[in-house]
DNA sequence: CTGCACACTTAGTATCAGCAGA
DNA sequence: TCTGCTGATACTAAGTGTGCAG
């Protein structure tokens, strides 16, 4: 089946000549080849989600040919030689096997209805045109930079061999520094802790539980670790010392009178199945998940599957009801008491509010902080996932199936030697207590979805994890070092003859200039996503002269859609990687897999892997756009450059989020405000007119006029709706009133009073019908001069050219987010330095979980600290 | 190799909390 | 003074990459 067919057009050998091509192209017939137009040659169905499979063929190639061999297509590629000949005398090629292609996982897809639609608007990626350009600068100034550090370095090595070590050594790989930051501080100690402060305790206790967090609150210790960075790593911790983890809690059962209808006849279901009623139930205003088929196919198996397993419904008279149809369910009452709930915790009154918070805290408080080598660290995760639906993204297949609750016997606890292990919930053991040294997970569970582990581990404030993150960026920064001998080399490979090296010098290329995630090969119960090394054919169109059109879902199901210039050769390539028989749903990079990429890549540096370039690119634009900015202007404006500089690392990581539902409303209302405002500017003049007739002519009719948008159409709408805000206003404050003066046990205002308050909007209506009509405006204010309405003018001006300036950054921003970038992917010591150069206070960037997480950032650069 | 188990980072979104503006 | 909005945080899904057994 599909499998072996897969293996044949796989292990296709390479004959790749140009006679041949003519041959085949005219033999072949079989599968169009590709022809080359201007305009999308391979275009995915009708525009349709290129992820979408319509005939559930994903993986399985093509059975026509056993014989099919790539080819260059053109004959434009003058210096592009048949491959096959060339093969032969390629050095030390493994040529047994450098032409088979590596065996993939065989996924066999279950045939599926035809994608939903991802995304119907074809949004038009204007910028993306501006960030290429701007990458080639980018880019070049990394060349020279690379050459810079490693003429700089050996000279410094040599240096530093004579002289004993000097300090500042920010530039050096990690290995390297922190060798030589050993010999140095050898004597030192080892650990170095700083106690800065006693910090009163305001937590009061978890009755005596084994770790006495509390406690050590008063005697806080300051850990600069990245002082002496030690780059042992299998090694975690010493002693490891914490509470365990907080279960979720026991399922509360619903009301007696809440109940799931089915067939029109309320029924009564066993706890069990009724909280899984419950699940659902409670999500109906998510229509995310409740319109999706999936989700409810297969969150209805396990319902129905829990229901009989608990003895069926019953209805009012006891008999027993069969839970068979999904349509047949009616969950909404059970949607409004849980509604109900929600309405009701957000009316509690403040002071009960605290009350409650203060309570749900002490029960934290002992899970809250763990003690790692004797350090008082924050825990990140320790409350265990509470049962509920699973919801997967994207075309997930197993979303909507029932997570089910967790118990202890399911959950490992990873803890010192010594310490004293948490106790299980009384009657419950947990499934294996360990001592391993080697991990940084306090608990760990197995969750019954996909089988996939959860762990509980450190906050990302926590050393470990800022060590981990200072390694990450250090990582980054000595890529800095190579980069250039890197994109030769691939921009040299993306012509050798073998196939496999040409395609990972492709992939290669697309990952430094796209940020594009490595792409490992996924299961067939997953969602269908995929990175680079994993695209498909239908991903990547080709358009005359060079460019390629992505179209994929990644990561999160998120649409990855640029249209790209490439380099030449690429463009190339990518033709010869796409051609017949593949098609669609085999892979582009059919050689090639994550494995051997990164193994490739580590022979550039040690622990060099696809993601590092994700990392490196993201904190070398930054560190380039920071570094142009002129030293002038106001602190927001700073801000407002920071930011942008930042959405350009968002938008070449791809990093987006929803536009959220009210966004289009709100963009109207802004754009609407925008004309109201400049409809009032039209009537300040006009009041000028009225005041000073002779204006007419010394500024000119034009002066005058009315913009050409704001026709009488939208004047008489716009004065309708004006009318009616006010009439509203009033309204509402007539109300307001009467309240108040009934808490004060006062008569309410007589209707009287609200309609002579309403005159005011009458009135407004009526000057609005005498302006139409007289085509003057009656000046307002007091003492109106022309001098006063010209200032009134500019003001409201300024009034528009702000509130335009806030439209177009919602706008650009609204599918942009850029807090993943800034977490992820900026190192956070370029912010620093561009906080202190510019004078500018950290906390315009970072939250204050931010600075704790980069709290070693923070305190350890100065200002000419470089990426 | 290759496939899987495992560990850890990266990611978007739901929800909470605080604050500006009516 | 309340409300609606926004930014911060909590949550957990979905990636990457390593290492080991077969």
């Amino acid at each position: 089946m599909a499998n072996s067919n897969k293996h044949a057009v796989k292990s296709a050998a390479i004959v790749s000549s140009r006679d041949k091509a003519m041959d085949e192209h005219t033999s072949g017939g079989l599968q169009p080849g590709i022809s080359i137009q201007n305009g999308p040659v391979d275009s995915p169905q009708n525009g349709r989600s290129t992820n979408g499979e319509s005939n559930g063929r994903r993986k399985s190639r093509t059975s026509l040919t056993q014989k099919k061999t790539y080819k260059e297509m053109t004959s434009s590629d003058e210096d592009d030689e048949p491959l096959s000949k060339r093969r032969k005398t390629a050095v030390e090629e493994d040529s047994s096997d450098d032409d088979v292609p590596l065996a993939k996982k065989a996924l066999k897809k279950l045939p599926k209805p035809s994608a939903s639609q991802i995304g119907e608007k074809d949004t038009k990626v204007p910028i993306k045109k501006r960030l290429i350009e701007q990458k080639a600068q980018i880019e070049k100034k990394a060349e020279v930079t690379a050459k810079k550090i490693r003429a700089e370095d050996s000279k410094a090595t040599k240096k530093r061999k004579v002289k004993d070590e000097s300090d500042s050594d920010d530039d050096r790989p990690l290995a390297k520094s922190a060798k030589t930051k050993k010999t140095a501080n050898g004597t030192k100690s080892t650990v170095s802790k700083t106690k800065v402060k006693a910090e009163a305790s305001p937590v009061k206790k978890g009755k005596g539980k084994a770790v006495s967090t509390d406690d050590d609150a008063d005697e806080e210790e300051e850990n600069r670790w990245w002082e002496n960075m030690n780059n042992d790593t299998s090694v975690k911790w010493k002693t490891l010392e914490h509470n365990g983890v907080l279960l979720a809690p026991e399922y509360v059962p619903l009301p007696r009178d809440v109940k799931l209808i089915y067939k029109e006849e309320p029924v009564t279901l066993d706890v069990q199945a009724e909280e899984v009623a419950g699940f659902y139930g409670a999500m109906l205003n998510s229509t995310v998940n409740v319109s999706n088929a999936t989700f409810n196919k297969n969150f209805f198996s396990d319902f129905k599957k829990i229901v009989s397993k608990t003895g069926h419904a019953k209805n009012s008279k006891g008999e027993v009801v069969k839970i068979e149809h999904f349509k047949d369910c009616d969950f909404t009452k059970i949607f409004e008491y849980y509604d109900a709930e929600r309405e009701r915790k957000k009316a509690i009154p403040s002071a009960d509010k605290k009350a409650i918070k203060a309570k749900k805290d002490e029960i934290e408080q002992p899970y809250m902080f763990c003690k790692w080598n004797g350090i008082k660290e924050k825990v990140g995760n320790f409350r265990v996932e509470p049962p509920g639906l699973f919801r997967g993204r994207g075309e997930h297949p197993k979303t909507g199936h029932v997570k089910t609750r967790v118990k202890p016997e399911q959950i490992t606890i990873n803890i010192g030697k010594g310490a004293k292990v948490p106790p299980p919930p009384p009657g419950h053991k947990w499934k294996e207590v360990k001592h391993d040294d080697t991990a940084t997970w306090l608990a760990m569970w197995q969750e019954n979805i996909n089988g996939n582990h959860k762990y509980v581990m450190l906050a990302a404030n926590s050393a470990i994890k800022g060590q981990s993150d200072y390694k990450k960026f250090e990582k980054a920064r000595e890529l800095k070092k190579h980069i250039d001998r890197i994109r030769k080399d691939y921009t040299k490979d993306l012509k050798v003859e073998s196939m496999a090296d040409r395609q990972r010098a492709t992939a290669i290329y697309l990952i430094d200039k796209l940020a594009l995630r490595a792409g490992n090969e996924k299961g067939d119960d997953e969602a269908e996503t995929v990175g680079c090394c994993s695209l498909k054919f239908e991903h990547v169109t080709l358009r005359l002269p060079k460019t390629l059109v992505f179209d994929f879902l990644g990561k999160d199901s998120i649409r990855f859609h640029q249209e790209v210039e490439v380099d030449p050769q690429v463009f190339k390539n990518m033709k010869i990687f796409k051609k017949a028989p593949k098609t669609k749903g085999d892979d582009i990079f059919d050689r090639l897999n994550t494995a051997g990429l990164n193994k490739h890549l580590a022979t550039y540096m040690t622990g060099l892997t696809a993601k590092v370039f994700r990392t490196y690119n993201a904190s070398w634009t930054m560190a380039t756009l920071l570094k142009e900015m002129k030293p002038t202007g106001t602190v927001p404006e700073r801000v407002k450059e920071y930011n942008d500089a930042n959405r350009t690392v968002a938008i070449l990581c791809n990093h987006k989020r929803t536009v959220g539902a009210a966004h289009d409303t709100q963009m109207t209302k802004m754009l609407e405000k925008i004309k109201g405002l400049r409809y009032e500017q039209w009537r300040t003049r006009m009041m000028m007119l009225n005041l000073e007739p002779k204006l007419k002519k010394s500024r000119g009719a034009e002066y005058f006029e009315r913009p050409e948008d704001l026709d009488d159409e939208w004047v008489e709408q716009h004065q309708a709706a004006e009318v009616e805000e006010k009439r509203q206003k009033i309204q509402k404050k007539f109300e307001n009133d009467n309240k108040k003066r009934e808490e004060n046990g006062e008569k309410p205002l007589p209707e009287k009073e609200l309609k002579e308050r309403l005159e005011d909007a009458d009135e407004l209506a009526k000057k609005y019908r005498k302006e139409n009509k007289s085509k003057k405006v009656e000046p307002e204010g007091k003492g109106p001069t022309v001098e006063k309405l010209e200032a009134t003018y500019d003001k409201l001006e300024q009034r528009i050219e702000n509130a335009k300036l806030q439209a177009d950054d919602k706008e650009e921003n609204k599918e942009v987010a850029l807090g993943t970038s800034k977490i992820n992917y900026i190192d956070p010591r370029l912010t620093v330095v561009f906080v202190k150069k510019f004078n500018v206070p950290i906390e315009r960037f970072f939250s204050k979980t931010l600075r704790e997480k980069f709290d070693w950032a923070i305190k350890s650069v100065d200002e000419d600290w470089e990426f």
